[in-house]
DNA sequence: GATTGGCACTCATAGGTCTTGAGTGCCAGT
DNA sequence: ACTGGCACTCAAGACCTATGAGTGCCAATC
C-alpha cells in the first residue's frame, strides 16, 4: 500500500511532469517541494509507487512519469476545487457577451472554454429529445410546400421544409396547428411524439393524407440527427500539444471530426455519473480508458449542463493525458454553470 | 525568357516534387519523363528556370523545388481539366445521398470535398443578403414573445426569438405578416430591408411600437452574422501534411478556426474573378500571396456556387503549397457544380 | 523500522568527426 | 544546340565519445 507521503510524492510528480514535460527525479522533488526528507527517502517511496504501477521510468535511469493509473489516483483524490480567478470569470463574461440565439450562445461558450483550458473544447448539442415542446408551427410557403417549425423549451428551434403529395388549404393548416399545440405543448418529446401519432388517427378520412404527412414531418424533426452533434473549438490547441503524443495526432483529430466515437464516449460518461453531484460532478476519462474510441493518450473531462435543473447534454474538454486536471476541471464546471444559467434565463 | 521545353521541365519538377516531396534532380527528370535530351541539357534549362526564380535549390548541390512563382506559372498554364473518375463521381453521390435541409447538404458536401482532395475543405455559408425573400413569418410563442422566421429562396431558413416591450394580439401579427409578405416576397434582401423600413412608417400610431420592434427583428435576421461563416471539414488532412510546412501548423489551424482572415481571402478571391467562367473558374491563391491572411505556405483554391445561375457564395480547399493543383481544381469545380445543382432542385 | 549519505552503474543526449553519394556547374568536344 | 566528363559541394547518415542526471542498493545512523 502507498503511504500518505507516497501520495504526496505522486502529486508532486504529476504536477511537475505536467508543468515541464520532463521525467521527474528524486532530487528535483526535494528541491521544489518541501518534504522534510532526503532524496534517498523519496527514492524509496518512488520505488513503491512504481511497484503499484502509478509511475514509470521511460529509461532505466531517468526520472519518473505518471502512468494512466497514476493520473487516475491523482484525479480521484483531487478534492479542493480551485475556483476560477477573477480574470477568468471576466473572460467568460466577455466571451458570452450578448448572444442572439442558441447557436450563438453555444458557439461563444465553446470558444470560451477552449480559451480558458487551452484544450479542445466540446459541447454536445442540446438534445431535442430531452426537452419539452414549447410551440409547434406550420408555415404555408407555396402550394404543396410547408415549413414545419418546432420550438423546445431549451431554446432549440428546429425547422424543416416539407414537400407534400397533396394540396392543402390554409384553414386546415391552422386547425391542425391549434389542435397539435393544444395536445403537445409542455410535453417531453417522446410523449409528444406518441400524442401526435394518436392525434392523427382522430382526424376524418378526407384530411388524413395531409395530417399524416405533416405529423410525419414533425416526428422527423423530433428525431433529427442534429440532436447528436458536437460543437468544437480549439483544435489548434491539440496541435500545440502534439509532442505529448507518441504517434501522430492525425487519428485523434480525425476521430474528433467524425464525432461518432466521441459521442459514444460522451454517452458512456453521462451514464456512469448519472445522479452524481457536488465535487464529483466532472467526470474524467483517462488515457487508455479512451482507447476503444480511438482516443488513446488523450483525456476527456465532461460534465452535464441544462436549463432549469435538468441535464439536457454535456460539455467538456479533450487533451493529452498530460494535462492540468485541476484547472481544467474547474473551468469545465464553471463554464457549464454559466451556460446553464444563460439557458435558464432565455427559456 | 523560358523556352517551350523549359516549361515542360518546370511541369516535370512540379509534378515530381508534389509526388515525392524530394528536390528533383536533372537525372531523375530524364529517367521519368521522356525528354529526348541528356541530363546536362536539362541542367541548362534548369539554370534558366532558376534565373527566372521559378525554381530554387534548398542547398547548393541538390535537386530543385518549385518556388511560389513556379507554382503560379504552372497553374496558369494548366488548361486541360481532367474530369473526375467514375469512382470519384460515385463517392460524391454516396456522400450527398438524401439530405434533409440546407445545413445537412452543406455538411455532407464539405465532407465529400475533403475526402476527394485530402485537404481542408471549406464552404462559405450562403449569404442571406445575396438571396431573395421567399417567405416571412411571425409565430406567437407567448405574451410578448415572438419567433421571427425568414426563408430565402436559396433554402436558407433563419430564425430568431424576440422579446417585445409591449403586448400584441394575434390578429395584428397576422395583418403585419400578410402585409410584409405582400411587400417583400421575391425581393433581394437589401431591397426587402428598405421596403420593410418604409412599410413600418405607414402603420397607424397605435401599432407603431409593435411594428417597429418586429421589423427590427427581421432586419437583424437579414444582417445575421451567421451569413459570414465557413463550414469546414478535413482539418486532419492538414495535420497529415505537416512536414510540408517549415514551422508549426498551429497558426494556420488557428487562422482557419478564427475564420475572419479566411473570409477576407474568400472575399478577395470572389472580387478578383468576378465574371470569370469556363476553364478559369477556379481561382487559386498560392503561398506568399496568402501571407497577409496568416496563411503563408498554404494555397487556397475556390470557386463560386449558387442556385439558379447566380453565385451566392464560394467553396474550396486549403492545403500546403505543395499540393496536386490539377486534381484539386477538378474536384473543387465538380463539387461546386453538384452543390449548385442540388440547391437548384431544392428551391 | 525509517531515514540517510555514499557510490557504482546506466543510458539518453549532445557534440564531434568521417564517409558517402546525389547533384551541380562548367568546359571542351561533337 | 547538345553532350560527356569531371571536379566540387554539402546534407545525411554512421560512428564514436564525453557528459551528467538519475537510479538502486548498502551500510551507517537516528
Amino acid at each position: 500500500m502507498v503511504s500518505e507521503r507516497g501520495l504526496a510524492v505522486l502529486r508532486a510528480i504529476v504536477q511537475d511532469y505536467v508543468a515541464t514535460r520532463e521525467p521527474v527525479g528524486s532530487k528535483s522533488i526535494v528541491d521544489k517541494h518541501r518534504f522534510g526528507v532526503s532524496a534517498a527517502t523519496i527514492r524509496n517511496d518512488m520505488a513503491l509507487l512504481e511497484d503499484e504501477e502509478l509511475i514509470a521510468a521511460p529509461h532505466t535511469s531517468s526520472g519518473r512519469i505518471p502512468t494512466d493509473k497514476g493520473y487516475r489516483v491523482f484525479v480521484n483524490q483531487l478534492t479542493d476545487v480551485r475556483p476560477l480567478s477573477g480574470a477568468q470569470r471576466h473572460a467568460i463574461e466577455v466571451f458570452l457577451g450578448d448572444s442572439v440565439d442558441l447557436d450563438d450562445v453555444l458557439a461563444r461558450t465553446v470558444r470560451a472554454l477552449a480559451q480558458l483550458t487551452h484544450q479542445v473544447a466540446l459541447i454536445q448539442y442540446p438534445s431535442v429529445s430531452r426537452a419539452k415542446v414549447q410551440h409547434l408551427e406550420f408555415v404555408a410557403l407555396a402550394p404543396r410546400r410547408v415549413l414545419t417549425v418546432l420550438i423546445a423549451d431549451s431554446g432549440i428551434v428546429e425547422q424543416r421544409v416539407v414537400d407534400l403529395d397533396s394540396d392543402y388549404d390554409e384553414e386546415a393548416l391552422h386547425t391542425l396547428r391549434d389542435a397539435a399545440n393544444a395536445a403537445v405543448v409542455g410535453l417531453p418529446m417522446p410523449d409528444a411524439a406518441a400524442m401526435l401519432r394518436a392525434l392523427a388517427t382522430r382526424f376524418p378520412e378526407g384530411a388524413r393524407a395531409l395530417v399524416d404527412e405533416l405529423v410525419a414531418s414533425v416526428l422527423s424533426v423530433i428525431d433529427a440527427t442534429r440532436q447528436e452533434r458536437l460543437i468544437m473549438a480549439g483544435a489548434a490547441n491539440l496541435v500545440r500539444t502534439e509532442h505529448d503524443f507518441s504517434g501522430s495526432i492525425y487519428p485523434i483529430i480525425e476521430a474528433i471530426e467524425q464525432q461518432v466515437e466521441l459521442l459514444k464516449l460522451f454517452g458512456e460518461m453521462a451514464a456512469e455519473q448519472h445522479g452524481v453531484v457536488g465535487n464529483r460532478d466532472v467526470s474524467v476519462s483517462i488515457g487508455r480508458e479512451n482507447e476503444p474510441f480511438g482516443l488513446a493518450e488523450t483525456s476527456v473531462l465532461t460534465t452535464g449542463y441544462g436549463s432549469s435543473g435538468s441535464v439536457i447534454a454535456r460539455l467538456g474538454v479533450l487533451g493529452p493525458t498530460r494535462m492540468d486536471y485541476s484547472t481544467n476541471m474547474a473551468a469545465v464546471r464553471a463554464v457549464a454553470r454559466y451556460l446553464s444559467r444563460t439557458l435558464g434565463e432565455q427559456a
